[in-house]
DNA sequence: ATGACTCCCAGTGGGAGA
C-alpha cells in the first residue's frame, strides 16, 4: 500500500502533471495541499476516470487541501481542526481501510507557511500548531493507527536545509518551529523519511528563483509522520524527485511512503 | 539585496508563498 503528499500549487494549473504522476505510481491514498480551488471546481470527473475518488476541502486563490484514494473505503472525513475555527482551509482527515491491517487515521495537512518571526503570520502558525499538536493527540488515543502527512512548512534539522547558517532563525528554521514538530514526535509519531538511509542533500521544496532546482538547493519541509504503531510497516520513504523536473512544475515534489 | 519565480485576482499592479 502506498501514500503520498503533495503541494501541488495550484491544481487547476497542475493537473496534467498530477494525472501522469498517478498512472506512473498508481498510490492508494494521496493527500494534496494548495489545491486554490473552491470545491465546486474540484476536478472531480477527471480524477475518478483516472480511477481515484476524492475528498476536497478548498477555497478561493488560497491553501485548499484534498485526500485522493483508490479503490479504498473511506469514512469518518473531517475539514480543519475541531474547535480551532480557521477560515483557512488546511486540514482534511479521513479514516481509510489497509488491506491486511487495520484502518489508518489519515490526516492531510497543509501547515501555515508563518512569513517571518514577529508578525502576525508567524503567530497564527503558532497558535495553528499548538491546536493541531492537542488534536491529534486525541486521534492518535482513538486511533493508533495514524498518518500525518503535508506540507508542514518547517524544516526539522539543519540537515534538511541546503544552507543552515544562511536559514538559521528563519522562517521554517526557527527553534520554535522545530519545537512543535518535536512536540508531534513527542506524541509518538516517527518522521517515515528519516526510518531510512537517505541521499545527503534530500530536499522536498525548491524555491523557483535563482535556479534553485538546478543547484539543488533546498528544504525538506513535507513531511509523513506514522504511529509508533504503524512503524513496523513501514517499507520505504523517499521523495520523488522527477515532476520537479517537468515544464512548469510545482516547487514542492511529492514524499511516497511504502507500507508492508 | 526589500531581488530573483510563479500563482492568483486583478485589470497592466500587488499579495502570498517559502
Amino acid at each position: 500500500m502506498q501514500l503520498a503528499t503533495w503541494n501541488v500549487n495550484s491544481l487547476a494549473v497542475r493537473l496534467p502533471h498530477l494525472l501522469a504522476w498517478l498512472a506512473d505510481h498508481q498510490p492508494d491514498v494521496v493527500a494534496l495541499q494548495e489545491t486554490k480551488l473552491v470545491d465546486e471546481k474540484f476536478p472531480h470527473a477527471e480524477l475518478e476516470a483516472a480511477g481515484y475518488a476524492a475528498q476536497a476541502f478548498g477555497q478561493k486563490t488560497y491553501n485548499g487541501v484534498a485526500l485522493l484514494t483508490r479503490g479504498v473505503g473511506l469514512g469518518d472525513v473531517l475539514r480543519n481542526i475541531p474547535g480551532h475555527p480557521d477560515e483557512q482551509a488546511r486540514v482534511i482527515a479521513a479514516t481509510v481501510a489497509a488491506p491486511g491491517n487495520g484502518p489508518i487515521r489519515v490526516i492531510g495537512a497543509y501547515f501555515p507557511n508563518g512569513q517571518a518571526p514577529g508578525t502576525d503570520k508567524f503567530a497564527y502558525k503558532m497558535q495553528w500548531l499548538g491546536a493541531l499538536r492537542e488534536w491529534v493527540r486525541g486521534e492518535l488515543a482513538s486511533h493508533p493507527r495514524l498518518v500525518l502527512m503535508g506540507d508542514f512548512n518547517v524544516a526539522p534539522e539543519d540537515r534538511d536545509v541546503h544552507d543552515p547558517v544562511a536559514w538559521a532563525g528563519q522562517i521554517h528554521c526557527t527553534p520554535e518551529e522545530r519545537a512543535h514538530f518535536a512536540d508531534l514526535l513527542g506524541l509518538g509519531l516517527v518522521d517515515a523519511f528519516r526510518l531510512f538511509d537517505q541521499p545527503p542533500r534530500s530536499w522536498s521544496w525548491w524555491d523557483y528563483r535563482n535556479l534553485a532546482f538546478r543547484k539543488n538547493q533546498g528544504l525538506r519541509i513535507d513531511h509523513i509522520l506514522v504511529s509508533e504503531a504503524m512503524r513496523a510497516d513501514v517499507e520505504a520513504c523517499m521523495i520523488d524527485k522527477a515532476p520537479r523536473r517537468l515544464e512548469r512544475p510545482s516547487d514542492h515534489a511529492p514524499v511516497v511512503l511504502t507500507l508492508r
